[in-house]
DNA sequence: ATAATATACAACCAAATGGTTGTATATGAA
DNA sequence: TTCATATACAACCATTTGGTTGTATATTAT
């Protein structure tokens, strides 16, 4: 429901996976279709080792999933974490929006001198995203 | 309007900036108010220095802007960056919403043996975010 | 001119990262 | 049992990262 329950270290560990092109791929590729850790491995031009520690790091974040199925291991993508960041990253957004506001009210923007919240148009603070 | 003019390395570059909690912190910060170096570094409890280092990695990232003011440098929050990313990341979501459709609509995922695009819901393809 | 403030930047260090190769284990097929 | 496949995992290496301290430069105040 709230998305708040990410600790910072947890968070680190999702932006931190995606923050590298093989990894952001593979997590494209899973959330299109279910793939063997080898299956994966033949798309890239690196070692099976590689890839496999991709998929860990992946796996450690929470962004996708490993079930055995026969002597393959199958990777699946997790909408869940993925939606929390996007979250995250909404609020980040909102935060953003919710200022441009207050400079389009106040007209001034002195850096350090900035208004205190004061919203003009009261209640709008768009503070915590929930779902 | 289009998001992907970003290459591989500036979105590894924005998702790297945002895999630390003091960056994350300082992005919040300077979305909220603009703020010099020091403003920032008396906040945390390490040295100006590396205060200074974070600011450096989310400038080079994009998230934020510096701009001399007598002086200072005063940091400000980039909101298109931000809102790059969350667009990537809408569209890993709408990713993962199509494959459930899918999903739904097959009624079975033998992982190897998935079922081919084949959309029954014909152009409903999430493919690409735009704006 | 001198001092204080704000920043820049270099050198250094420990730990993490992204890759490699090599070896071991588990499962399925013959 | 034996062989091939899929994965796990350890050891190693170069580079990056996140922090430190120390020194230099630029700007404002006295």
């Amino acid at each position: 429901m709230v998305v708040y329950e990410l600790t910072d270290s947890e968070v680190d560990a999702m932006f931190g996976a995606l923050a590298d092109a093989t990894r952001r791929d593979i997590v494209d590729r899973v959330l299109h279709e279910n793939a063997s850790v080898s299956r994966l491995a033949e798309r890239y031009d690196m070692s099976f080792a590689a890839v496999q520690k991709h998929v860990a790091v992946l796996q450690a974040a929470g962004l996708v999933t490993k079930s055995r199925q026969g002597r393959e291991q199958i990777v699946s993508g997790n909408l869940v974490s993925i939606h929390h960041i996007q979250k995250l990253l909404s609020h980040f957004e909102a935060v953003w929006k919710q200022r441009a506001l207050q400079m389009a009210d106040v007209l001034r923007d002195d850096a350090t001198t900035e208004a205190p919240p004061s919203p003009t148009s009261s209640g709008t603070r768009a503070d915590i995203p929930h779902d």
